[in-house]
DNA sequence: GCTTGACCTTGACGCAGGGTCAGGGTTGCA
DNA sequence: TGCAACCCTGACCCTGCGTCAAGGTCAAGC
């Protein structure tokens, strides 16, 4: 008669694994010697490695039961399930490999290519690090929520760059981080930017821009708030100007007090 | 400000995980409103994004900490670890599909398919099921050990049911397993076996016989005595003609009472 | 007879990555 | 005011065992 240390070093397991499968019930518990020992024969030797050849395919132990009773039909029927489970978590860890090796050539964490040459394009404008910072974080959040509008985003943005009267704000708009909320040369700014808002030159935002829900706007629109002090005056003097929103800016209509309406936008986050 | 629910949804996970990633310390516990509930800003579902991006790399929990704070180079040694265990895992599985494809083709569960065809001889030479069934375990036990000599062993095997005498005999021994211990009839069992103990062409069994340790002889020893009532008689008459063991049957040394020698043993379970 | 070391016993916690109650409190809307 | 939809913590569940903990047993050597 076999203990539990000899049968499990003939089937090649441990014995913490074979009183597992005692537990679980895939081998039945065997008779107890004098001293409470489990004394085992030759036959469960032979259902022991039924069972670890069963694992050692891959079947998870709660099906192994089953299969070892199984007639010829259900056990096929079992194979091919557990032939699926086998390629759709080959497939899984393929999928892994390739995401981990895009993140390893660079891809940043979470940002398209074309979003990283705009944020290195600001970088070699001499914007400031907290600035771009501040960009990413935002386009980060866009492009968890819309990749597939990324690219055309990022297009619009570098065209912006192009403009040197918009860059220049941009650096104003840099440089008011030190500023009070209540810095006069806000005004100025906020006329600037009704100036450049009114030459805007992207027609086709508006298909995008509807994209962007309500609430990814406001998410949008608090990562401006929070980052720059003079945010907040600066939206207040936008709306006296006629201008309401920030991520989502829009003409105010003049007609309906507090309406809404869809006039394209191409200042953006 | 944005609730646990609405970052959870920006971020394409739920609210249990977001919770469990602060358990984990891998998302800081932001602040509570005055009923408890937690505030999060946009900064937290920018860091929520780049801790999904890394799950959904496969890059496990426990190195998402890591890898965030990491720089280039430890990033890029912690990426190849990662994919090593990607890889090393896709070679798993498709070993098990390997494993289970034989398994559905038919390769039973134990056997190597010599072993199988040396059973099915068995059985169309009228052997009983019993007898068959007995064997099987035996050589279940043997395959799992000794995996590479199965091919020669069941050679020999073929080889004696090419011998009437031999077959004529394993029949007899299936016939008595309705015997009582004590039948008479065991005597002239014992006779012809040793007579064909004696007649045994197989030079070289010996070398493969070298490798059945101790333990696994007494173990298939204990299957036969275990299956059949007349076992331990014939073992006893056969140690009076000059025989010992059943597995590791060996001529008894004659001139040291209890000692062994190595003479070859074409006998097998 | 005593010690030592290798076994054996049950019970419990731990791992990864959360899912899913249970048993509450809060908020927002009609 | 009521109800649904949130939020909170705490706890148990899944796999396939590994790893203590705290003892009992066995065989060997002194």
């Amino acid at each position: 008669m076999l203990t539990i240390g000899q049968i499990a070093s003939y089937a090649g397991v441990t014995v913490r694994a074979v009183r597992h499968y005692h537990a679980k019930g895939l081998l039945s518990e065997p008779e107890r010697d004098h001293s409470g020992y489990r004394r085992y024969d030759a036959a469960a030797v032979v259902e022991l490695v039924k069972i670890r050849t069963l694992a050692d395919a891959g079947v998870p132990l709660s099906r192994v039961h089953e299969l070892l009773a199984a007639g010829d039909e259900e056990f096929a029927s079992a194979v091919e399930d557990i032939d699926r489970r086998l390629r759709g978590e080959i497939r899984e860890r393929q999928h892994h490999r390739q995401r981990i090796a895009k993140l390893a050539a660079g891809d940043s964490l979470t940002l398209p290519p074309e979003a990283l040459a705009y944020l290195d394009r600001m970088r070699q404008l001499g914007l400031p690090r907290l600035m771009v910072e501040a960009e990413r974080d935002a386009w980060i959040l866009v492009a968890a929520q819309l990749p597939e509008h990324m690219q055309f985003y990022m297009e619009v943005k570098q065209q912006q760059m192009d403009d040197p009267a918009t860059v220049e704000l941009y650096r104003d708009l840099a440089a008011s981080i030190e500023w009070e909320a209540d810095d006069v040369r806000v005004v100025a700014i906020a006329d600037r930017l009704v100036g450049l808002l009114g030459s805007a030159g992207v027609e086709d935002w508006e298909a995008h821009d509807n994209e962007v829900s309500d609430d990814l706007a406001e998410l949008l629109d608090s990562v401006f708030l929070d980052s720059l002090p003079i945010a907040r005056r600066l939206m207040d003097l936008l709306e006296e100007r006629g201008w309401t929103g920030w991520t989502n800016i829009r003409r105010v209509d003049r007609t309906v007090s507090g309406g809404q309406d869809n006039h394209d936008s191409p200042n953006r986050r």
